[in-house]
RNA sequence: CGGGGCGUAGCUCAGCCUGGUUAGAGUGCCGCGUUUGGGACGCGGAGGUCGCCGGUUCGAAUCCGGCCGCCCCGACCA
């Protein structure tokens, strides 16, 4: 660990994050350019996150399977859209075996071509429907731009491909993707507030009708896309030859939906609540939940160590996830500035002093505030603080997504203006046309992220061009 | 691909402009000792094809040419 300290957020923000991921041990740059090494801190809060998720895709019905890595290039160039959307990015095997190859395989950037092509073998009845099956499994897009995290050339995540009989049943699954499984983990567990809305016609995923996404704010003013679950329509089983009989004996092609969700979330985990000293982990993310920090000098080490030990038995007892730093060989400053910058949660710090008085120092990652707690109720404090501390740091950034969304801008120019110096979401009603989501671009650089489901509120004049407007836009820089 | 920057110890970097003993610092690492309530200290030690190839020169980390790689900003994107 080095002593050397983050950047500042506020100096510079990609700096930090690069750093905080370092230092905090979450990942690093492997030798091939934009893949990189996860390492154990980092990935055990993508396993967190995978949990949770899986739970959810399970509970609403879907089964796992797994399909290979690799897709002749002939099935991938079947769909045009999919073929358009993702040719640049697309990695390519050649040659194996030693020697060259009959047909080149494409590693999939995504899996619905493989998909739908062995759906077609799947599904020839209705009773075959719905198909509701995820896999959890890598992908390859070889980004001009990798992040760690954020657009890796690699990168892990879950991919959701499902047939329905009806349009509507298909949208239905779609938007249950959407709420019940992203959003919700999204927002209770990641603690990550989200918009939940549509995307234009120009952000949309290759090949699909419909995109819905889930959009957080960064703590940079700039937005990431959570979560995506696409309505496919009947694209996808057309080009790829899925048709089924229906209930009435004739020859149907089945509604498809895919949806996806990738190890960028714990980018945006540490984005959303990162400070400038380091990670500010969500409970129920958090790979160490508690962190015991003992203190001792040389007469009073064993007594500390065993009062340690107790308390840390106790909350592990509790289904709490606690370590206990006995390690010798630093001090205990060099300790609280270690697991701050990794994002404990709470620390429990214990001394002779504490002892004496029957008490344990406890102190919250997210606030920095201290207090001292008598020792039999130090395991029912924390259970309680932990839940507090993952609803405060999820209200905190409401509180500030909604303090950087400027909404009814007074004009074009104060709109542009906020979107290019990356202030925040910009909320203004937006007549649909793609002229006027090209023009903010153009100005700005900002796109529309999104417009927001359930929006009741009266359409206006667009914010561009003054037409009368068919819906609210959010307009903002993006990851 | 356009614009900027950088390749010297595990990491961060100084040295290069103005060529000249054995290439340095901080941090990390190993050993011993003293320490332990907000990044401890002392002593000892290990660790380098100075990105690669070529050129200039008595002599190159340093000057010249080419190549490779990386980072940042944009276009692309989960």
């Amino acid at each position: 660990m080095s002593k050397t300290s983050l950047p500042s957020q506020s100096a510079d923000f990609p700096a930090w994050y690069g750093e905080v991921v370092r230092q905090a041990g979450l990942a690093e740059n492997s030798p091939v350019r934009g893949a990189m090494v996860i390492k154990p801190y980092g990935y055990a809060i993508w396993e967190a996150i995978q949990r949770e998720l899986d739970d959810r895709i399970k509970a609403t019905g879907h089964e796992n399977f797994y399909l290979p890595l690799l897709v002749p290039a002939s099935v991938l160039a079947r769909e045009s859209e999919l073929v358009e959307g993702f040719a640049p990015e697309v990695a390519v095997v050649t040659q194996a075996g030693g020697k060259e190859l009959e047909e080149p395989l494409a590693v999939r950037p995504t899996s619905e071509a493989l998909i739908w092509s062995t759906y077609a073998r799947w599904i020839q009845s209705y009773r075959d429907l719905p198909l509701l099956y995820n896999q959890w499994a890598n992908a390859v897009r070889w980004e001009l731009r990798p992040r760690l995290f954020l657009r890796t050339s690699e990168f892990l995540w879950q991919e959701g491909h499902t047939a329905h009989e009806t349009e509507e049943e298909a949208l239905a699954e779609t938007l249950t993707i959407l709420h019940d499984v992203y959003a919700d983990t999204i927002e209770s567990v990641l603690a990550i507030p989200v918009l939940r809305g549509r995307k234009s016609a120009g952000e949309r995923f290759p090949g699909a009708v419909d995109t819905y996404t889930l959009e957080a704010m960064m703590r940079d003013g700039k937005a990431l896309q959570a979560a995506t679950s696409h309505y496919l329509g009947q694209g996808f089983p057309r080009t790829y030859g899925v048709r089924y009989t229906g209930r009435d004996g004739s020859e149907r092609h089945p509604y498809a939906t895919s949806w996806g969700a990738t190890t960028r979330l714990v980018g945006g985990v540490v984005m959303t609540h990162g400070d400038d000293r380091g990670l500010r982990l969500p409970p129920r993310v958090a790979p160490q939940q508690v962190v015991i920090v003992p203190i001792f000098g040389e007469e009073d080490r064993p007594a500390v160590l065993e009062a340690a030990a107790a308390v840390a038995d106790e909350l592990r007892a509790a289904g709490v996830r606690v370590r206990l730093d006995d390690r010798p060989d630093h001090r205990p400053g060099f300790k609280f500035n270690e697991w701050e910058l990794k994002g404990v949660p709470v620390r429990v710090e214990l001394g002779a002093r504490d002892l004496a008085s029957g008490v344990a120092t406890v102190a919250r990652r997210d606030t920095g505030e201290k207090r001292e707690v008598p020792l039999p109720r130090v395991a029912g404090a924390i259970d309680g603080l932990l839940m507090h501390v993952q609803t405060s740091l999820f209200d905190a950034a409401s509180d500030e997504r909604e303090r950087r969304t400027l909404r009814d801008p007074s004009g074009y120019d104060e709109m542009i203006e906020y979107l290019r110096e990356a202030r925040g979401f910009v909320m203004a009603p937006w007549c649909g046309g793609s002229e006027c989501e090209g023009r903010v671009k153009a100005d700005s650089t900002a796109t529309i992220r999104c417009v927001p489901l359930n929006d009741g509120s009266p359409p206006g004049r667009c914010a561009v061009c003054g037409q009368s407007a068919v819906s609210e836009a959010v307009w903002a820089q993006a990851y």
